[in-house]
DNA sequence: TCCGAGCGTTGCCTTTTCGGCAACACTGTT
DNA sequence: AACAGTGTTGCCGAAAAGGCAACGCTCGGA
């Protein structure tokens, strides 16, 4: 009964001829006055001029004072950003993570920040036989890995104490880990060259919500003698080319 | 006569309402279901259960199938990458444009690709009293330029002959050519050091439409003894975020 | 397990709103 | 100057929407 497929449902017709207006000035490559639009959707000038202006007036439309077209609105780009923020960042991450892999040939993965780490989400493997292995719901050290700092350039916290040195390379000192991250900030992502352990490389970038906040980060990582800097830096352009679409809120 | 905002004008109160449900669900944390939406809007729910029905038959909102709950819909998505193509891209990049200087330093440019090149649009002359020279109108040379190589590797097309060398550094091969092109689709940017002219260094990137097609290019160019190898890594991140937002359609 | 509350939908009828005709003002082109 | 097309708005009849009531369903509490 709760089926809308079925016949006996009765649509609200203003609406729908609301929505034709909207279907048409999307569809149209430049502004549309308001008799050209009439003449899209059947319906007639005086109609859609009014209809028209309701749009207009909760800015779903845009009336361009200069030729007294109508254009499609910005309300619709935040109600956009609102429906994308619902969806279940997995479900729209994955496919990303898939192309990473197929793009680089390493270990793609997603995590979410938590309290005092990101925690890995999801992971999509190397299909080679030589990988770097992740684990769903496994923290990353903060100051060592290029989750972690990602994690800490845009708000997260840094444990109290000694900065534990897990390699030759562990940054330890946190004079020179807040270098780093204002680094990372500038660029968008982040790196770490078997800090956390040894043969083992990564890069990262934020995900970003409407309100710039760090809502994930897509990471890639693999074995630093195939995974090496310029392996890095060829995945850089790959990585922020997959977060970029999850990020409402791309900072500018 | 036209304005809009005369009191004269007669709403048409369906769209107002449908209008008012899109955006208790914009600002609604989680789905709600059909009587939550009915008391927020003040419509009784049967109105608003069909309501609702004729907005999921358009995909403006969502019924989600475990709840029953209603959500914005992904058609807004589309709607508004169609609000969003419309912009006047000088507007809304010039913005970015000096955000770029001002983060680097160094000028900042925006081409549109054109018959054979690419062609400057606009520009943020770098502060700096040492300074790379732009000028609106400008043709960039396909091959021997960061912009032109954005250019050849999106679809602009080579002309046939000889590539001219203008410095040593030139790319004259067209193997060579091709193979630099390859990597710059991978990674979504491009470089050129010193292949225009002796001293001149470059990056440039990409700006797509919701169908994946350049409608523009984002560029910053110095003198190569301060826009060097490691200043242009530094302002590769810079360039792609503000590349980012003025691509609907980033490539995924 | 049963009952009650709340949810969600739909039939039906009344009320309200919308659609469209006609008139008017304006603009651009010939 | 005239004509064609655009865009808006008054007004009224027709059509659609709103809302009441009934029904079915689900969930939580006793």
């Amino acid at each position: 009964m709760t089926d809308v497929s079925q016949t006996t449902v009765r649509p609200v017709v203003v609406v729908e001829r609301a929505l034709a207006i909207l279907d048409v000035l999307a569809d149209a490559p430049q502004d549309l006055g308001t008799n050209e639009i009439a003449r899209r959707t059947g319906i007639t000038p005086s109609s859609a001029s009014r209809m028209l202006a309701t749009l207009a007036k909760g800015e779903l439309v845009r009336r361009v004072p200069d030729t007294g077209r109508y254009r499609l609105g910005l309300r619709l780009v935040q109600l956009a950003n609102s429906a994308l923020s619902r969806i279940d960042l997995r479900d729209v991450a994955h496919p990303h993570l898939v192309a990473l892999m197929e793009v680089t040939g390493e270990t793609a993965t997603l995590s979410v920040p938590g309290e005092g780490s990101a925690m890995t989400l999801d992971f999509v493997q190397s299909s080679s036989s030589v990988r770097s292995v992740a684990e769903i719901g496994r923290p990353s050290v903060p100051h060592a890995t290029a989750i972690g700092k990602v994690y800490l350039s845009l708000g997260g916290t840094l444990p109290d104490g000694r900065l534990t040195a897990y390699t030759d390379r562990t940054i330890t000192s946190r004079s020179a880990l807040s270098k780093a991250l204002v680094r990372i900030r500038e660029r968008g992502w982040a790196e770490a060259f078997e800090e956390r352990e040894p043969g083992l490389n990564a890069i990262a970038a934020p995900v970003l919500d409407a309100d710039q906040r760090l809502v994930a980060i897509l990471g890639l990582q693999g074995p630093a003698w195939r995974f090496d800097a310029a392996a890095m830096e060829r995945a850089v352009g790959p990585l922020l080319d997959n977060a970029a679409p999850l990020s409402p809120g791309s900072p500018a």
